[in-house]
DNA sequence: TAGATTGTTAATCGATTAACAATC
DNA sequence: TAGATTGTTAATCGATTAACAATC
């Protein structure tokens, strides 16, 4: 009855397994976790065992996985097929960057409307995005039910903006702003944290340099 | 005689506690495992043994630990007072934007020079950073030795770019496109990926709502 | 059939959390 | 001193990997 919670790592795979798939030419008709595995730098049997997760079909013995077919249904378990409505808070630099990015529709989320408080940028639209005043977010969100946010604005102002968000009904906030975000605990707030993507890569980096002035 | 390897979840919330401590007012002198935790909805043993690996002064029993030094410890541990160049490939939207971002420099990351093919943006600057043509990419990373790359193209030309790259002496690349690089073994690549992003989000509001109609 | 590949059960590994001794 | 808090050792938990049976 209940189905088995997919495993976070597990999760944070599936759209990786995917863009490989969507990256073979057309003419590969089936793959294997092995090839995946290999083309990813990751274990084979922990590919199986995530693939066997969003994969009803699966995969077939001696031959693998039908490409298209595993294409659809990681598709359809990552929604994509049913793409969920956002706002953009904060139509700057960043937020026009994210405006202008044709993609999310095909990764299952569609921004509805942007908002700013600039009037020079009210009124106008990006990529048929239109951008209206912050004052009708509330308006607006509760209307269409929208329950998602994409917070993209200096530090500053963001925490009244999330509360903002949160009057309006938005249960989700992506946020792109530097500020720690202070939200109850239904709420969910996924920090795009480039700090934290620099640590690690300059952290790899001078792991790699050690390792090579070690050779 | 060696340090002790740092785990990787370790050391992705260690700009967290920072990012938390430079939010605390001037007037809060210092803190505590157990405080630190509750505002990031962590556990305290886990604070104090993250904390543990990156300041030596520790916190002292009572007391805790004193703000000032600890965020000194935590940006010396982060390398951010001996900032790595950078270089930056596509001046597009994204790209753009990540130029007019002025916080890298506290983050230990210096972006020293963009590329781009499109003679209308050749030889500008952005934010004070100069604006080259890929074609002289080699010459300028290898002068100054720069092992940093940032990639911020479309797909289609972000493989031959990231060879170029290669060429020039980067040995990590924080890949910002949807592209999936293939690089030898023992070169770094981080990738941003949206669609992760998206598919936590997603699968998290879909449970929370579950969870909310279950009640 | 033999061999390749899947999916699952069992073993290992590593990270988190609990328990506790040390100390200001 | 008593109590709060640190840092560490031990126990638990969850994810990865290895072993293996099933099957096309």
């Amino acid at each position: 009855m209940e189905k088995p919670a997919i495993s976070k790592p597990t999760l944070q795979r599936l759209p990786i397994y995917l863009n490989y798939l969507q990256s073979l030419p057309k003419s590969v008709k089936t793959t294997s976790a092995k090839q995946v595995a290999l083309a990813l730098g990751l274990n084979e049997v922990q590919v199986r065992k995530d693939l066997s997760v969003a994969s009803p079909n699966g995969g077939k013995p001696k031959t693998g996985y039908e490409v298209e077919q595993l294409k659809e249904d990681l598709e359809e378990f990552l929604g994509y097929h049913h793409p969920k409505e956002a706002i953009l808070i904060g139509v700057g630099k960043l937020g026009t960057a994210l405006l202008s990015f044709t993609g999310f529709q095909q990764l299952g989320m569609k921004i509805f409307c942007a908002f700013d408080n600039d009037p020079e940028k009210i009124g106008k639209e990006i990529n048929h995005i239109p951008i209206a005043s912050v004052h009708e977010m509330k308006k607006i969100c509760l209307e269409r039910q929208i329950h998602i946010g994409i917070l993209t604005t200096r530090p500053e102002p963001a925490q009244e903006l999330c509360n903002w968000m949160l009057e309006s009904g938005i249960l989700a906030i992506w946020n792109f702003s530097t500020a720690l975000l202070n939200v109850p605990e239904n709420i969910i707030v996924h920090n795009e944290n480039l700090a934290v993507s620099l640590a690690m890569i300059s952290h790899q980096l001078d792991e790699q340099q050690k390792k090579e002035s070690a050779v």
